[in-house]
DNA sequence: CCGATTTCTTAGCGATCACTAAAAAATGAG
DNA sequence: CTCATTTTTTAGTGATCGCTAAGAAATCGG
């Protein structure tokens, strides 16, 4: 069924390359000669299999939040509130901080402020990070109607809060924060909401 | 006693408009060509009087720790420790949603993640986080001595966790919050402190 | 084998990058 | 005025940017 000459790298895995330059450099900071080196791919074969360097970028996005930033829809499903913020603070920890990836958020960091060319990304990115925030706050809207949380408490006030939080810890994951000194401010965050 | 013929812009003003590329854009979205214009100088003027965008970018910097981030020092004036947080948060959200400024924080977007050209900046913006943390813990020391802090609180903890919210603000900011909801966020991040 | 199809390699496209050589123009000193 | 000094304008430099035309190579069905 497959016609023509296969091809002759793994698409994922050049994909896996791509996101780790993407993720470490963001997308101004990487070039074409970057990716085609790390990918093991000549430019041709980049542009047949992935469109454009802006096409590659949203596709390294979709398998970064199918993979490091899957711990938000995992923690949307803990049981009730205090354990959805839980897991998202220890979930964004585990993400910014691996030993074998680039430190920080790609959402945040791949490209927070840019040139004209690159707008459109920063664009798909802050709608990321608003639907992240969405996402919480429906699942707080949900955990006060189940009485987790006091009458007064706005979900989508708590929602931004938590978010806020854990953008800022992927700054300071970026900085090379330690995990315990992050852990310690995800703490302190969970006392302000839960208490 | 000035020899020569006279420069025929007016400095400041110039590194204005370069500051304001800079904070919207970041080192890497912004070019030479993108500054001559906004600053209405010729490459070998913007050269002369710069030395390379490297240095600018730096220039900027300081303009911009003495003008718009000035709220951190003057914040570390404050007589108490719920004061000095409050003013850090009031004046992080005024800097980063300032009517006549872009949005954000340029420590923050300067370049978060960028290409090795850009390294040495990216580094420098860490040092100027890091100093700023390393001056709230100071603060905060002193503000525990004067028994305005439990006696089991960690003045480094409690800096890093404001530090995490101001930056997690900015971010908010650069996605177009508003003020009234970054101030919901400001003051759960101070409910988490003191109370 | 053949022809169709797809990917490969080679080589290079025009545009833009940060930056500068060179000479004209504008000042002050004498 | 001339001379020295500094900034101006003009016109580029080589390098790199994202991207692609063209043809060789590898697989298919028949």
């Amino acid at each position: 069924m497959t016609k023509g000459r296969p091809r002759a790298f793994d698409r994922d895995a050049a994909l896996d390359k791509a996101l780790d330059l993407f993720w470490a450099k963001g997308f101004e900071g990487v070039s074409i000669a970057d990716l085609t080196e790390a990918m093991g791919v000549n430019p041709p074969s980049l542009y047949a299999a992935f469109g454009n360097k802006e096409a590659l970028f949203r596709e390294a996005l979709d398998r970064y939040e199918a993979g490091p930033g899957g711990y938000i829809n995992a923690a949307l499903a803990e049981p009730d509130a205090r354990a959805v913020a839980a897991a998202l603070l220890e979930g964004c920890i585990a993400a910014t901080t691996g030993a074998n990836s680039p430190r920080g958020c790609l959402v945040v960091q791949g490209a927070l402020a840019c040139g004209d060319d690159a707008a459109p990304l920063r664009e798909e990115l802050q709608a990321r990070r608003r639907k992240a925030a969405e996402a919480v706050r429906r699942r707080f809207v949900k955990a006060k109607a189940d009485g987790e949380l006091p009458r007064d408490a706005e979900p989508g006030d708590l929602a931004r809060y938590l978010m806020a939080v854990i953008n800022g810890l992927s700054v300071l994951a970026a900085d090379g924060a330690g995990r315990p000194q992050m852990r310690r401010v995800a703490d302190q965050a969970l006392r302000a909401m839960f208490s």
